[in-house]
RNA sequence: GCCGAUGUAGCUCAGCUGGUAGAGCAGGCGAUUCGUAAUCGCCAGGUCAGGAGUUCGAAUCUCCUCAUCGGCUCCA
């Protein structure tokens, strides 16, 4: 009988029989790990426990704790939430199951609609087959059974997937527990009752394959955990997310609305929104100045065949609206290079005047499609903070660099995380070859000179050249995309952009689209859930509210008020006849930074107490301390 | 755009199988003059998203439109 020698962990290398177990060698080793672990990898394979080994190799446990435990803990939850779903409804198909970032889904053909009524049922059956500990069986066939076994299931997604394979692969893989065969590539949890915790969240539809021309299924998500505490922790962040919610935080801080009478996707700002807007594009105005930018504006519709020459109206027009004037048609912007073009054609450019950088705080408008629609996330007018660079194809790297700096610099003093994408050529686009690839090299070679870790994402790009994107990481690890950085060669040639080089001859400029914070609107709200409404005092529309104990001290209420509003500080008076707790209480909600407690004392010794939105108490102080603490905390803002 | 759900006072939500719309908070008025997260009383407030239909009668049933929410597709 043949033997293999298996590494473990620790550097020993053990000698077994061919055929041995994962488990069996795992509790050679340490027993104290079965319990806890779900799969092996061995060989670089992820495999089930039961597997048999029949070569040499290391193996690695793979316990219910980590990342990839909990993803194959979770696939195998919805392996048993597909059984109970054909446990009790009948005609339901299955398609596919797998397990996403924080859970799994499972998307089922079924002519009725599953109700959240069905789900606490299905939800009962899984705590039955969890209960009744099944074992994962798994089992090799070929290809062609397995056709004929899902064809008399009638399973015909099952079907389609095995015929969809590529023409190498001879076997298939099934898993099944107690009587349920589901198709899977496994690896797979030993058995049901290692199933902690689990919840069904919700359905919701989606196209089979993630294409919008196919049927739409019924798509159910859920998640699952080791442990019950685990979940509920899960379940407490879900929570948290709901209170931090911007449509929610946007009214109750009274920043914006979006009316349904107005139009949906159609952001209307109130005083509170309107003066953080300011604040950041004030931020913006002064950091684009200071890095060599040029304020310009173009107007909001331009004609149509403006739009053709860029190409716009044949790649873009759904997303586009138009307007005809006098017999004219003219494309309201939904971008806002054009204007920055003819700027550029005003006059003749010599080497010597590049780089060009063209800044403008842009309004656009883009049909977005009703469904997807999001409170100031996803809009159909916004405003970018928008440049077009137009330089030597020499200056191609250094200014790329220097975006990727200022994008470094911006998310650091707005206080967020981010990653980074390479998206590459995608399938409808415009230009040649030979371009496409100069502007991905340049773009990906700025990346590396800077040593920035990034992602590449084939055919994510724009109709017109490669990008980089950054992703915004808030407060609860959700990314979303601001920052781009985006090569044009194409631009600059359909409209004939030229400079004068030493040369004495005509070259074209290569155009560099870019945002740094992105849409405003989608910015404003990400930073709302990011600071739970709770901005730092630089951005706080209100920075302080005097608070008044009684009738008696607002004489000093306002002379306190009169000296902040001369000192540029955002305050607010609070003279109400209420009860000091209820202001605070008030203030508390309106997540102001500082209150200012007017009493006797502090009429008395000329003085104010600030009380932090923490709750901390700064205790009494000069008006001119209080000033001078909160320009400290916005001085490397302004 | 697609699938599903939802739409009642400024906000959060009650309103059973069709029988003339209710609470809390917010708002107004009055009382209270009070020290760090809710003082008390009174008052006002709704074409039940909009439209059409069924019915003696519709917030409630049906259809259409609009909007919102959860996803899918798309995207700053």
């Amino acid at each position: 009988m043949s033997e293999i020698r298996v590494s473990l962990p620790d550097g020993s290398v053990k000698t077994y029989p061919a055929g041995v177990t994962a488990r069996q060698v795992l509790a050679s080793w340490r027993e104290d790990l079965v319990p806890s672990a779900v799969a092996v990898r061995f060989g670089g394979n992820a495999l089930d426990l039961s597997r048999s080994l029949h070569e040499d190799g290391a193996l690695e446990v793979i316990g219910i704790a980590s990342r990839e435990g909990l993803g194959i803990l979770r696939h195998s939850i919805s392996h048993v939430m597909a059984q109970a779903v054909q446990d009790s409804f009948q005609g339901v198909q299955v398609s596919i199951g797998p397990s996403i970032e924080d859970g799994f889904y499972y998307d089922f053909d079924y002519a009725e609609t599953f109700t959240p009524e069905d789900l606490a049922k299905v939800e009962a059956r899984m705590a039955e087959i969890v209960r009744s500990d099944k074992s994962f069986e798994r089992r090799e066939i070929s290809r062609e059974e397995a056709i004929t076994l899902f064809q008399k299931k009638g399973e015909n997604y099952k079907v389609e997937l095995i015929q969809d394979l590529p023409p190498d692969v001879k076997t298939v893989s099934l898993y099944s527990q107690g009587d349920y065969v589901d198709l899977c590539r496994g690896p797979h949890i030993p058995s049901t009752g290692m199933i902690g915790a689990f919840k069904l969240l919700n359905v919701a539809g989606a196209y089979w394959r993630g294409d919008e021309h196919n049927k739409m299924l019924q798509r159910i998500y859920g998640t699952g955990f080791a442990t019950q505490e685990e979940l509920d922790e899960h379940l407490r962040v879900l929570e948290e997310a709901r209170k931090r919610d911007h449509r929610r935080l946007g009214r109750e801080l009274d920043l914006f609305q979006v009316n349904e009478e107005a139009g949906a996707g159609l952001a209307i700002f109130h005083p509170k929104g309107m003066l953080l807007r300011t604040i950041i594009e004030d931020w913006e105005r002064k950091e684009h100045l200071k890095r060599g930018y040029d304020m310009v504006m173009g107007p909001q519709i331009l004609k149509a065949d403006l739009w053709r020459r860029s190409g716009h109206f044949d790649h873009y027009r759904e997303n586009m609206y138009f307007t005809e004037v006098e017999n004219q048609l003219y494309g309201i912007k939904p971008m806002n290079c054009l204007a920055h073009m003819l700027i550029y054609k005003s006059k003749v450019r010599s080497y010597r005047d590049l780089p060009l950088r063209y800044f403008e705080l842009g309004t656009v408008h883009r049909h977005e499609k009703a469904g997807v629609l999001h409170g100031l996330m996803r809009v159909r007018q916004f405003t970018q903070d928008d440049a077009h660079i137009l330089c030597t194809p020499e200056q191609l790297n250094s200014e790329i660099r220097d975006i990727a700096d200022f994008v470094a610099y911006a998310m650091k003093i707005f206080g967020f995380d981010y990653e980074v994408e390479l998206s590459t050529r995608p399938a409808d686009s415009i230009g040649s070859d030979a371009d496409w690839e100069m502007a991905t090299n340049a773009l990906e070679q700025a990346l590396k000179d800077n040593r920035m870790t990034y992602d590449v994402n084939p055919g994510d790009g724009a109709f017109y050249g490669p990008k980089i994107d950054f992703k915004l990481k808030d407060a609860l690890k959700r990314k979303w995309q601001c920052a781009t950085i985006q090569c044009d060669f194409t631009l600059p040639d359909r409209f004939d952009l030229t400079y004068v080089g030493p040369d004495g001859e005509r070259h074209r400029p290569v155009m560099l689209h870019r945002v740094i914070l992105g849409a405003i609107e989608r910015f404003m709200g990400v930073l709302i859930e990011h600071y739970a409404g709770a901005f730092p005092v630089w951005l706080s529309p209100v920075q302080a509210v005097i608070q008044t104990v009684t009738d008696k001290q607002i004489p000093f209420g306002e002379e306190v008020f009169r000296r902040l509003v001369e000192a540029d500080i955002r305050v607010e008076k609070d003279f109400r006849n209420e009860k000091l707790g209820y202001k605070v209480r008030e203030a508390q909600s309106q997540k102001i930074p500082f209150m200012l407690v007017i009493g006797d004392r502090e009429v008395e010794g000329r003085k104010v107490s600030p009380r932090q939105r923490d709750g901390k108490n700064l205790g009494p102080m000069d008006v001119d301390a209080f000033i001078g603490q909160v320009k400290d905390l916005c001085a490397r803002y302004q």
